[in-house]
RNA sequence: AGGCACGUAGCUCAGGGGGAGAGCGCCAUCCUGACGCGGUGGAUGUCCAGGGUUCAAAUCCCUGCGUGCCUACCA
């Protein structure tokens, strides 16, 4: 190899972009429709337009960037589909802002004006946290980048939309929804955050129509008694069975109304009775269908008091209930007042109270689409990961209610269908018809409301692939291979996804559901910008580099865990970094005159290192491999961490100084250069998925043939490495060296001191591993002179160390009897503890009968070893005239 | 109210039926020709409590306590 060198340090700043454009400029990332190579895929969840860059979307696409980088190494057809969605509320709601500064409201605009504003808005901002994933190193296919407005897109949601409407799986309806007054619009159930609040529980009495005395009822909103049309009992509750069937005159309004029975009202409640306001709450709406009650809509799509609340008509909903109170009390109506903490639905946009409130909805529904949607998972066609995760899919299908997809919103695919103004015909269309094919009139009205966003994003695996039309991509990449995805959008979009790829592509979405963990801050609280306690992951990467970052996140993602991360862990990440960065531009010294992998060693040549890191190698491309195939990605990080610090660092290089400084033969350096070449090669390309940037920097300089090291292949384990005995024997001469670096230290000799040592191994197997290896402990432990045998009896200048059953004796500057002692007696009571654990089991009858056999040889060989120790010990404790 | 998860070294967390682990922190020590963003050595644990299953439990089961999350129409 020519003389390379790496600078001083690794420099992110510089690398990041830079490479990011190389990767770009050579098609790497783009995935081919048609091609030999088996096909690999992952959609993106796709981020908001209006979002920006927040820990989960770093650690959401850090995984994926991972799994698909591994992939790609392996020899896929890999693709990673990118894409925003165009997140209805929440971006209207920004744009209404910005017209809100011009002193404007969408209505100004009108509808068109409006949504080409928003359309502006897109353009120029929409592409903010593409950008931020690029920062991240995403090696996502941008040539296929898609918008769940785009056309092809829009014309999936309108395929879509009329065959389940054919198939009478969407239906339109009064009934009732959750309504965001501030929004201005209906939102699903999954909308709405549930808070728990204090308020109050009025008390309430209604008077008998026939005056013979009054029916108490409790209520949390008694605004809403303005729309009650019941006063509902249990059928069972003794004390209402003769009231059954009476009427009640509502005060304030009136209205004489019926006391029914049902099976929903909770006797132990209150009074046991409850008023039934169908228009105002979810439940009494259910109980009205049951009765056939009269629905009086007192509330408006403002949160305000309809023309049906007489006096009160115009008030706002809160303004209301303080009126009501007042008149109730005047009337004397009302009992009590008690302080009540109950939970309230907020919009989950804007955190305004949502009014229930019923109005003509389009829904889906949801019971025949879920039922596959469950099979499917139970079939094992998708498997979710990690299982725990499947109950709660299960769960919410089993109890799925249906969908209301309509939105009052201007921004978003707006719902296919028109009415004939001539004939009133329902026209359900893909393209816009001309005339009604009923009467053939011309004046035709849209629906005027908007889909639901999750509508489209529940179509975005097949979607994005050019569905309805038959492309090669989806032949090619249906069904995916992963979803990648936090567990708080299971409902929102894996189940909904589930549902729409079964009904139409009749397959499974994905193959796998990876579900991983939530960011939280050092406490464990979930970051939020309101809390003040959110790390933005763009500062984190200029601080300490992406792949820093991008380790940090891996390392952390146990399996079904909450992710909490501070700075100070992934700068120890950072120094991880460095210390690659390092440990190369020590290799590229020492690899100058290294022809790569032209010149094959002699195997003669390789030294027992040489063998045993390699033999390691193996197993970390195994741990790597199965790791990341398993969505283990902190397993696989943190055997590379460990692989690459510890063995390769600590104990491969300073193993093989001397061989490479040139102190040994020059076929044995290049048999060191050519292992270390290998071994080095191949950690970068493990490293490579997690830590694209600096891999990348480092393989332009290490191997600097033209080639990038993401498209180079991924290792795999390689038969000839294996070599266990390299393993056992490498690891009696790392323990004997940690043993006199011990005896050093415990002793407190001191380091630059060189010692003499005598050795005394039991048998010609370990005496010659000793002797090979003798120049490695003499480098390693400071050692200047290594003799066999055994010390005299009387020698009290001597600290003795047990490995195995090699005896040590470190010779001591002068007899430290006392030192020693204490030393010795402290490993004799811990061996001492284990040999009690082990012979107790030995000697129980019961163990030795039903154990497994290997179990009991494990533990008959322990006994073996630390009776063999513990007398090694106790002999040396003897030189001092004290027995054990 | 139900469901799920978690409780392991000072901190953050892996692991998971047979010898308690990592990172950080801490103590001591070393300026050895890649790295002080480094090297070397060390200390520390009733593996939440109680019961059960088992030859063997931190690990499996039950109960309790504590924590977090999800779901839910008791007004």
């Amino acid at each position: 190899m020519a003389k390379k060198t790496l600078s001083k340090a690794y420099e992110p700043q510089i690398s990041e972009g830079k490479w990011y454009q190389y990767w770009v400029d050579h098609d790497f990332f783009h995935a081919e429709d048609k091609s030999d190579k088996k096909p690999f895929s992952i959609v993106i969840p796709p981020p908001n337009v209006t979002g920006i860059l927040h820990m989960g979307h770093a650690l959401n696409n850090s995984l994926q960037d991972i799994t698909i980088r591994a992939k790609r190494m392996q020899g896929y057809n890999t693709l990673w589909m990118p894409g925003t969605d165009h997140a209805g509320i929440a971006t209207q709601n920004v744009v209404e802002q910005e017209l809100a500064k011009e002193g404007l409201t969408r209505f100004d605009l009108g509808r068109e004006k409006f949504v080409e504003r928003v359309w502006q808005w897109r353009t120029k901002y929409g592409g903010v946290i593409i950008n931020q994933l690029k920062r991240l190193g995403s090696s996502c296919d941008w040539q296929r980048e898609r918008f769940t407005m785009d056309e092809g897109l829009s014309k999936a949601v309108r395929e879509v939309f009329v065959r389940l409407y054919n198939a009478n799986l969407i239906y339109q309806g009064d009934y009732i929804v959750n309504w965001c007054p501030r929004c201005h619009t209906a939102i699903s159930d999954l909308e709405v955050e549930y808070k728990e609040e204090g308020g109050f529980l009025w008390n309430i009495r209604y008077p008998y129509k026939d005056g013979t005395g009054e029916i108490v009822v409790a209520t949390t909103r008694p605004e809403t008694m303005l729309g009650d049309t019941a006063v509902a009992v249990n059928p069972a509750d003794a004390r209402y069975k003769d009231v059954i069937g009476k009427d009640v005159i509502l005060p304030l309004v009136n209205r004489v109304i019926p006391i029914i029975a049902d099976d929903y009202v909770t006797m132990e409640f209150g009074s046991g009775a409850v008023k039934i306001t169908p228009s105002s709450d979810p439940a009494d709406f259910a109980m009205a269908e049951r009765h056939n009650l009269e629905i009086v809509k007192i509330m408006d799509g403002n949160g305000a008091i309809t023309a049906a609340g007489g006096v009160y008509e115009g008030q706002d909903r809160y303004e209301c209930r303080k009126n009501v109170v007042e008149d109730l009390k005047a009337g004397g109506y009302l009992i009590s007042v008690e302080p009540y903490s109950h939970n309230v639905g907020k919009c989950y946009r804007c955190k305004t109270d949502i009014e229930p409130l019923v109005s003509r909805q389009w829904f889906v529904k949801v019971q025949p689409l879920a039922k596959a949607a469950t099979a499917a998972v139970v079939k094992g066609n998708t498997k979710i990961v990690p299982p725990m995760w499947e109950a709660t899919y299960y769960e919410w299908m089993n109890n799925i209610r249906d969908w209301c997809i309509s939105r009052q919103l201007w921004w978003g695919h707006r719902i296919p269908v028109w009415y004939c103004e001539g004939c009133g015909k329902v026209i359900v269309a893909t393209h816009d018809p001309d005339h009604c094919p009923g009467c053939n009139g011309t004046k035709l009205r849209q629906d005027e409301d908007v889909l639901d966003t999750w509508f489209s994003s529940a179509l975005w695996p097949f979607s994005t692939m050019g569905w309805p039309e038959q492309t090669e991509a989806l032949k090619t990449f249906y069904p995916t291979s992963v979803l990648i995805t936090a567990f708080d959008i299971i409902f929102f979009w894996v189940a909904r996804m589930m549902m729409m790829g079964l009904y139409i592509m009749d397959d499974v979405p994905f193959k796998d559901v990876y579900i991983h963990a939530l960011v939280r801050d050092e406490k464990g609280e979930k970051m939020s910008k309101s809390k003040g306690n959110s790390i933005d992951p763009l500062e984190i990467i200029d601080k300490f580099g992406a792949d820093a970052f991008r380790f940090t996140l891996a390392a952390l993602t146990a399996q079904g865990r909450d992710v909490r991360i501070s700075e100070e862990r992934i700068e120890g990440y950072k120094f991880f970094v460095n210390k690659i960065w390092n440990a190369t531009k020590f290799s590229l010294m020492n690899l100058e005159d290294y022809a790569g992998g032209a010149v094959q060693a002699n195997p003669s040549d390789e030294s027992l290192p040489d063998r045993w890191i390699k033999s390691r190698l193996n197993k970390v491309i195994d741990d790597v491999t199965k790791g990341i195939d398993e969505y283990r990605y902190n397993d696989a990080a943190m055997s590379l961490y460990q692989f690459i610090w510890h063995e390769l660092c600590d104990w491969y290089l300073e193993l093989s100084k001397p061989v490479l400084y040139g102190k040994e033969t020059p076929e044995k350096k290049l048999a060191a250069q050519h292992s270390l070449f290998v071994v080095l090669k191949s950690s970068l390309q493990l490293l490579h998925p997690f830590m694209p940037f600096v891999t990348e920097e480092i393989w332009q300089t290490l191997i600097d043939d033209g080639s990038s090291i993401m498209v180079s292949a991924f290792p795999k384990p390689e038969a000839q490495y294996e070599d266990e005995a390299a393993e056992r024997q490498m690891a009696i001469v790392m323990e004997v060296i940690t043993k006199i670096r011990n005896i050093r230290a415990e002793m407190g000799l001191p380091l630059a001191k060189k010692l003499k040592v005598v050795v005394s191994a039991p048998d010609e197997e370990m005496t010659s591993l000793i002797i090979a290896c003798k120049r490695y402990i003499l480098n390693l432990a400071n050692v200047e002179k290594l003799a066999f045998g055994e010390v005299n009896e009387e020698a009290k200048n001597y600290a003795t160390g047990v490995v195995g059953s090699i005896r040590l004796f470190v010779l001591l500057e002068e007899a430290d009897v006392v030192g020693e002692k204490a030393r010795l007696e402290k490993e004799m009571a811990k061996i001492d503890k284990e040999l009690a654990v082990v012979s107790k089991k030995l000697e129980n009858p019961s163990f030795m009968e039903k154990a497994a056999p290997d179990v009991i040889r494990k533990e008959e060989e322990k006994y073996r070893q630390f009776k063999e120790k513990y007398a090694a010990l106790e002999e040396a404790l003897k030189r001092f005239g004290i027995t054990g």
